[in-house]
This record gives structure tokens, C-alpha cells and sequence, in this order.
DNA sequence: AGTTAATGTGTTTCTTGTACATATTTAAAA
DNA sequence: TTTTAAATATGTACAAGAAACACATTAACT
């Protein structure tokens, strides 16, 4: 670090400057959503013709003069008009030759959003959802990128109340269950999956049934207040369970 | 992203680019190190008048032409002379003003090394081995840094078999219990602790023992051969056990 | 030869995870 | 109105893993 101060100095009246400081520097949001039973990630159309028909990212630049953790609530805000999303930083992406524009390193975040609850003004034609296990091909490097926020959901998920995100206020254990399911990619034992939650602590019953379901309504259930963890709010990790 | 080309496209020719494309993007080392039964970290002195007596992490600029996750194994390369250590991607850290001669954002990743069996060739002389928790405040946002390594590896160990990155390749169960207590900070019971590295299968039993030292000798063990995973030649995590 | 301090192994108990069965309730069909 | 179908709701038995704990063994040192 002492030795970049180096660098940055003399690079301020020097060319160096270009030469060390022409790396952009972007955030890329995976947006995971939950609707129909499907799990699913908004994603726009590529505009490069280089991924002419791929799927990409919601990404931006950092702003200069914006905090890095802030930016993809930034983006969320532009894209979406959602603002306090759940959002974790997941992983940054170096290589050279990941953007053909030029050297670009993007840090990635995954963001989880309640397709149904907020009224999404997608503001681009091209931004639409797309149920997760079923993309191909995507621009840029970001089938790695999803993948790996994928990965460190699917883990975050079996330790902490992050999932609830996802899903309306109140819910049944047996949407919960669904939505597990899609996250996880297998089938859950439906006993043991009411055991598991009911040891986690998390839920309050509600003592209200479901209505215009076509079945037997289930219970209905809130997670407790205490444990929401939405957007910038967040808690310490340590607190939450 | 793609309004990022927008602006990376208009950016070769204005000014923005400047604007745009004036942050600079290093890399952190949290180098990890185990010494007669001390945890430790690799530090240098700050050079900074703002920290001054500070100690800080050891970073460098990531070049224009070397992929983001080369550039910890050069800053290794060049301030220590080791190749082939275990790094680890950790958390990207993009705060304005967490550089007091301008932006700077930094990706933290944290090394595993021997301090015994490589021979360091410390390139500088404020270069030293500081025992991890008796540090106190440290240069930048470096002590942060340091937490959020130290808390991954913590994760790290307990599943996955990267500890022995810090050990000689011969060693007795005493001997990686003690490393294990010094990362974690706590104490372990010697019966449990060795029934649970029996049962991840880790280690072959050498049928040598202990020598010179001052009591009854234990048996020496290595790491399995196919689960040793050091540097760039990282298995995929599920091969891992 | 006896003492000391470490190594090495085993048992019991409790908790957690997994496999699995049956009764209950409601909507829809007969 | 009765029957049927499909979902909810709950419980039990077994296996695996974590935690608490005790004793015998070995080698260095006195």
C-alpha cells in the first residue's frame, strides 16, 4: 500500500496517472426475485454487439464521488425504483479482457426483492425476469458472476433469515417451503423442513389462515420484527439468531 | 453495464474519462502466519505522515495489464519472495476517502504462509510479523480489513482443509490443535478436537513420532496428498471433502 | 525407581438430522 | 348431501454428530 501512495503521487503530474488509474471500477447487481413459484433474476438485453441477444447485468460505474456499497442501491433505485432491498457483496471480477470495452473490474452483489409487494417502474424495455436455472449463455462473464451468487445465497440462506425478502408479509410454511426449494434446487421432507424452521425461532404465528387457496388453507406466519433485515438496516451478523 | 459502455465509449474522447476513470484499484494482503504458537501477520510501517507509526497491510495497484487475482501473488512475490501461497478473495472495500491521497478502492485477500520452512526475503525493513490480536489501530481502513479476514478465515478452517498451509508438512495432532486455538481464540477439548480430524479424514498417519522435544513424543501426520492446496493450484471447492 | 507431564483412547449423554406414517381439514366432485 | 381428493398438521424411531468427561500409557526428568 505504502508503495502505491508512491506511484499515485508521482502520477499526478506524470502519464502514469493514465497508465495506473484508467481501470473503471463498476458494481453489478444480481436481483433475485420470487413470483409464480419461480425463482428468477432481472436481467436486461445486452446493447454491446459483441453480446448481440445475450443477457446481462444491472451494473454502472462508481461514481467518483459515491461510496462503492452504495452504488448498487444506486442502481437498484435507477432500475427499479426500489429503495431498501437486501443486498450482500458477494465477489469482485478482475480479469483482463472480461469487458471488450476496455478494463473494467466489477464487484458483484446479490439483492433480493419482492416481485409481488413493491411495484417495480422497470425503467428499460429490455429488463425483464428470468426464472434462474434456466439461463443459457449471458454477456460478459456474468453467468460466473450469477453462479457465484448463487452459491453464497443457497449457503446464506440455511443460516440466516434472509430468504423472507422474498416473500409477502405473511406466508404459509408450505410457500416458505416452496421457495426453499427453488433456491436450493432439490426437494425438502416436508415435516423435518417445519421442524428446522420451528428450532430457527424466526416465525410468529399469525393465527390467520390463508383465503382462495383451492386447498385446506394453511397457517400463516410473519418473521419476527426483530429479526428484518432489510436493506441498509442491517443488523450485526451476530444478532441476527 | 450497459450504460456503463454508454459511458466508457463517450469517455475515450471527452474529459469524462477522467472523471470516470480516475480510481485507482489496488489489492490487500492479510498474510497470515504461525511462529512459535503465535498467530501472526505480516505488517509494514506505514510511510504516510497521516499515519504515522501506523502498521498497514501490504498492497500494491493492480497493473493495467495483469488479471486482478495476479496481483496478490505478485505483492507476495515481491515482498516476501514466496510463490505458491494459499489467497483467498475476501471483501472489496470502496469508502470515499479511505485513501487520503484519493479514491482508492481495495480487494482484500488473505494468505496462508509458513513462516518456518519458506525462507522470507522481507524486502523492506519495517516489514514484521505482528501477533494478530495484540494489534491495535492500524493505517487506512486496514484494521477493518484485517477483521474481515480474520472472521473468513475462521469459517474457513473449520470445513475446509487450508490450515495446514501454515504447518510444517510433518506434524503432531497437538500441534494443529494449538493453531486451530490460536485462529479461532478459544480452547478446544484434545479428545473431541481429535475425533473430528479423524472423521474429515484429513491426514495419513506417517508411523514416525515427534523428536526432541521435552516430553512424551506424539505421532506425526501430513496432509493427504490430493487435498493439499496451495496457491494457484486450487482444487474446486467440492473436490475438497 | 519414582515423579511429572504430556500423549492416546474410550464412554455417556445430549442435540441435531433423517426417514417415515397417520390423522385432520377443506375444496371439489359425485 | 355424501364422498373423494389433496393438502395441512403433527409425531415417532433411528442414526449421526457434538459435548462433557475419565483413565491408561509413554517418555523425559529428577
Amino acid at each position: 500500500m505504502d508503495k502505491m501512495v508512491q506511484l499515485k503521487t508521482a502520477a499526478v503530474e506524470k502519464s502514469s496517472h493514465l497508465e495506473y488509474f484508467n481501470i473503471g471500477v463498476s458494481v453489478d447487481c444480481v436481483i433475485f426475485g420470487y413470483d409464480e413459484k419461480k425463482f428468477k433474476v432481472l436481467l436486461i438485453k445486452s446493447d454491446l454487439k459483441e453480446f448481440e441477444g445475450l443477457h446481462s447485468l444491472l451494473g454502472d460505474l462508481v461514481r467518483p464521488d459515491e461510496n462503492m456499497e452504495d452504488a448498487p442501491y444506486r442502481v437498484l433505485q435507477e432500475r427499479t425504483g426500489l429503495h431498501d432491498v437486501y443486498l450482500e457483496q458477494v465477489q469482485t471480477f478482475g480479469n483482463l479482457g472480461r469487458h471488450p470495452s476496455g478494463r473494467v473490474i466489477t464487484t458483484a452483489y446479490y439483492s433480493l426483492v419482492n416481485i409481488k409487494s413493491h411495484k417495480l417502474q422497470l425503467t428499460a424495455n429490455d429488463l425483464h425476469w428470468h426464472q434462474v436455472n434456466k439461463i443459457g449463455q449471458m454477456a460478459f462473464d456474468h453467468k460466473v458472476i450469477l453462479e457465484s451468487c448463487l452459491m453464497r445465497l443457497r449457503e446464506k440462506i440455511l443460516e440466516h433469515p434472509v430468504i423472507f425478502n422474498l416473500l409477502p408479509d405473511k406466508f404459509s410454511l408450505r410457500e416458505l417451503q416452496d421457495l426453499y426449494e427453488a433456491i436450493l434446487g432439490l426437494e425438502l421432507d416436508r415435516r423435518n423442513f417445519r421442524k428446522r424452521i420451528t428450532l430457527k425461532n424466526w416465525l410468529v404465528d399469525l393465527n390467520e389462515m390463508e383465503e382462495d387457496v383451492p386447498h385446506r388453507p394453511g397457517k400463516l406466519y410473519k418473521l419476527k420484527t426483530q429479526l428484518k433485515n432489510t436493506g441498509r438496516t442491517q443488523k450485526k451478523e451476530k444478532l441476527i439468531v
